[in-house]
DNA sequence: TCAAAAGTGTTATCCTTACACCCATGT
DNA sequence: ACATGGGTGTAAGGATAACACTTTTGA
C-alpha cells in the first residue's frame, strides 16, 4: 500500500474493527418488519433488540459476502437485494469510548420476499415500534404530542438567539413544526435531531451528547436498540422511502403474484402515508411496472381482483429516473 | 463491545486499515475540476494522479475530521460541503492482495468554491481527462467510437447465450447501446462495466478481473489513477449529477454573485450535457433559488446580465424533493 | 451593421390531482 | 340490501419543451 505524503507519523494508522450490520426488511400484514436478534439474557445483555451484525473476517473476500455470512449464521435468512447505506465511525456513538479499539460500522439495507419464521433467537418486529413517529397512515401519530413540546423546549434552550433560530428551522424541516411540512424521507434527520436533543435513550448511554437536565428519557416511549442500530434502521427506512419513488424496489418485497391494492398497502406501509387508490393504480399501470397474470384473487372481501406480476423487463427499460433539468433535445 | 452470537472463532476480527479519500470538486472556466496530488518521482510512484487521501488515525474523533486533516495537510485546501459516498473493501481491487492487511477505503465528495492555486504537489485537473466518455456537451464524445466496438465484442465473448443477453442489456442501460439511452447519472456503472470488460488499466493492475486476451489497454486513452481513486471519482460524479437535480448544491460551487448563464454553464459542466437557456432561467427563477443583487455584469460579450445570488432561505423552504407518489391530501 | 448574449411571450402537450361514478362479490 | 373492495372516466390545473421573438451591449 502507498505511503501517504504529509504523514508525520507513518505508523499511526488505526487498526480498526469493522462491524457489518444489516437492516433486513420484509412486509407482512401491511406492516414493515425488520429481522432482529434479541440480546436478552445473553452476554450481560441489556435486553435490547439488535440488528444482525458481526465483524468482517479475513476470509471474507467482499464486505457484502461477510454480511451475508453473518446474517445466515445468526438468522438463517438468505439475502436477496442488498445495498450499502453508510459507514459510521465516530467515537462516543455507542461503539467504543476513547480508550478501546476503533470500531467502524457499515450499515446495509436488505430486502427479502417473505417473513418466514426465522431461526433461533431471530424475530421479525414491526419497524414502527422503534420509530413510531414515522407512521402517519392513520393520521398524525400520538407520540408527537409528547415529543413536540420537548423539541420546542430544546430549541428554546439554545445559547444564542441565532442558535434558537437554527434549531427552530431544523424542527420545521424535519418535524414539520413552525409552518414546515412533514417529509417522509427525512427519517435519519429526525432521529439525529432527537438524539441531539437528548430525547432518545441512546444519547444518554453514549454520554457526551445529552444535556444533564433534560427530561428526555421520559418522552421517548419507543423501543431503543443496541449500539447505533436504531440509527442504521433510520438510515435504511429513509433510503428505502426515497428509492421506491424512482426505482422498482418494492417488488423485491412482493410475492410472485399480487393485487394492486396489496401493492399499494405495501408502499403505504413503507412510506408511512396513505395513497390515492385510483391514481395509484393508473400510475403503476401507465409506467408498465406490472402485467396481468390472468388469474384473479377471490379472498378480497369484495369484488375479486385481478392478480398481476412485476414486469422484469422494466429494469432494462426505465431509462432515466425523473430528470429535472431542461436538457436540450433538438435546439442548441 | 458486544460479542456476536454465532461467532465460531471469536478472535477472528480483521484488523483493518481505514483509508479516507476525497474527490474535491470545483468548477472554473466551465470545466469541472478535481484536486489531485501527483505521485510522480515519489516513493517509487508510477506517475499516476491520486486523490488526496490518508489513513484514519487514533486522534480523529470523527471520520470526516480525519479526512479534513489529510486534505489540509496534503493540499492546503479547507473543505466546505462534505458528503460520504461509499466504502470500498473488496480484496483484489487495487488495494492489497490476499496477503497484506485489509484496507477499507471510504470515499467522500467535497465541494469548494474557488480553485485557488493549491500548495506543493497538489493541482486542479479537469475531471473529464479521467472519464472522457462522460462529456456530451459538444455532442457524443469521440472516445466512444473506440470503446463501443470493444464493448460489443466483450458482450459477445460471454460464455452462454443468456450471458450475452445480460451483457448487452447492461450496455444498453449504461452506454445507451442497442437502443438504450444515455443517462448522465450512471457514471459508476459505466466505469465498473469498463473495468469488468478489462478496458481500463486498473483492471489489469488488479489482476484477477481482466481476461488475458483482451486488447483493453489500447482502447482506454483516458488517464488512470492510483488505487481505486478513479472509481471513487466516478462515484462522486454520479452522486453530484443526481443531487443537483433536487438539492441546491450547485451553489456551493458558485461565487457570491453570478449571472444565470454562468450558473447554467456550471450545471452543464457537471451534468455533461447542454441545457435549454430560456427554460433553464425560468426553472431557476420559478423555484425561487436566486434573487437579484441589483448589479449587472458587463463583461458578458453581449448585453449586460443582471447578477444574482443564491437565496439562502430555500434550504429552509424546499419541503419535498419531487414526490412521485399520489399521496392523498383531501380524500381518503 | 452584425455578432453575441440577455431576456420575454406563447403554445401544445403531458402529467397530476381530485371528483364522480359504476361493477362484482359475500353476508 | 348493503358493505367492501375493484375498477373506469374525466376535467381542472400545473409543469415542460419547444418555438419565435425583442433588447442591449461591444467590435
Amino acid at each position: 500500500m502507498p505511503s501517504h505524503p504529509g504523514s508525520e507519523n507513518p505508523g499511526a494508522e488505526t487498526a480498526a474493527v469493522v462491524d457489518l450490520t444489516a437492516a433486513i426488511i420484509a412486509v407482512s400484514n401491511e406492516e414493515p418488519r425488520i429481522l432482529t436478534v434479541g440480546e436478552a439474557g445473553r452476554n450481560g445483555g441489556d435486553g435490547l433488540d439488535s440488528l444482525p451484525s458481526g465483524p468482517l473476517e479475513p476470509g471474507d473476500r467482499t464486505l457484502e459476502a461477510g454480511l451475508r455470512r453473518w446474517v445466515e449464521r445468526q438468522t438463517g435468512q438468505t439475502l436477496g437485494y442488498v445495498e450499502q447505506l453508510y459507514t459510521f465511525g465516530d467515537r462516543n456513538r455507542a461503539l467504543t469510548g476513547p480508550a478501546g479499539p476503533r470500531v467502524l460500522s457499515i450499515g446495509y439495507l436488505a430486502l427479502v420476499r417473505e417473513a418466514r419464521p426465522a431461526q433461533a433467537e431471530a424475530a421479525w418486529k414491526g419497524w414502527y415500534r422503534y420509530l413510531p413517529w414515522e407512521d402517519w397512515r392513520d393520521g398524525r401519530p400520538e407520540v408527537l404530542d409528547r415529543l413536540q413540546p420537548a423539541l420546542v423546549e430544546w430549541a428554546g434552550r439554545a445559547p444564542t438567539k441565532d442558535d434558537i433560530r437554527l434549531r427552530e428551522n431544523r424542527l420545521g424541516l424535519t418535524f414539520g413544526l413552525h409552518g414546515g411540512s412533514w417529509n417522509d424521507e427525512r427519517v435519519l434527520e429526525r432521529y439525529e435531531l432527537l438524539y441531539e436533543a437528548g430525547l432518545v435513550p441512546e444519547a444518554h448511554r453514549d454520554g457526551a451528547a445529552a444535556p444533564p437536565e433534560c427530561a428526555g428519557a421520559a418522552v421517548d416511549t419507543a423501543n431503543p436498540m443496541t449500539a447505533d442500530h436504531r440509527r442504521i434502521l433510520a438510515t435504511a427506512i429513509g433510503r428505502l422511502r426515497g428509492k421506491i419513488k424512482y426505482r422498482p424496489v418494492v417488488f423485491e418485497l412482493m410475492p410472485p403474484a399480487f393485487t394492486l391494492l396489496q401493492l399499494q398497502r405495501t408502499v403505504e406501509a413503507l412510506a408511512g402515508v396513505r395513497l390515492h387508490k385510483p391514481n395509484f393504480r393508473r400510475l403503476v399501470k401507465r409506467q408498465g411496472l406490472v402485467e396481468e397474470t390472468g388469474e384473479t384473487a377471490l379472498e378480497t372481501g369484495g369484488r375479486p381482483a385481478s392478480l398481476v406480476r412485476f414486469r422484469q423487463e422494466v429494469t432494462l427499460e426505465r431509462p432515466a429516473p425523473g430528470v429535472r433539468l431542461p436538457i436540450v433535445r433538438r435546439t442548441g
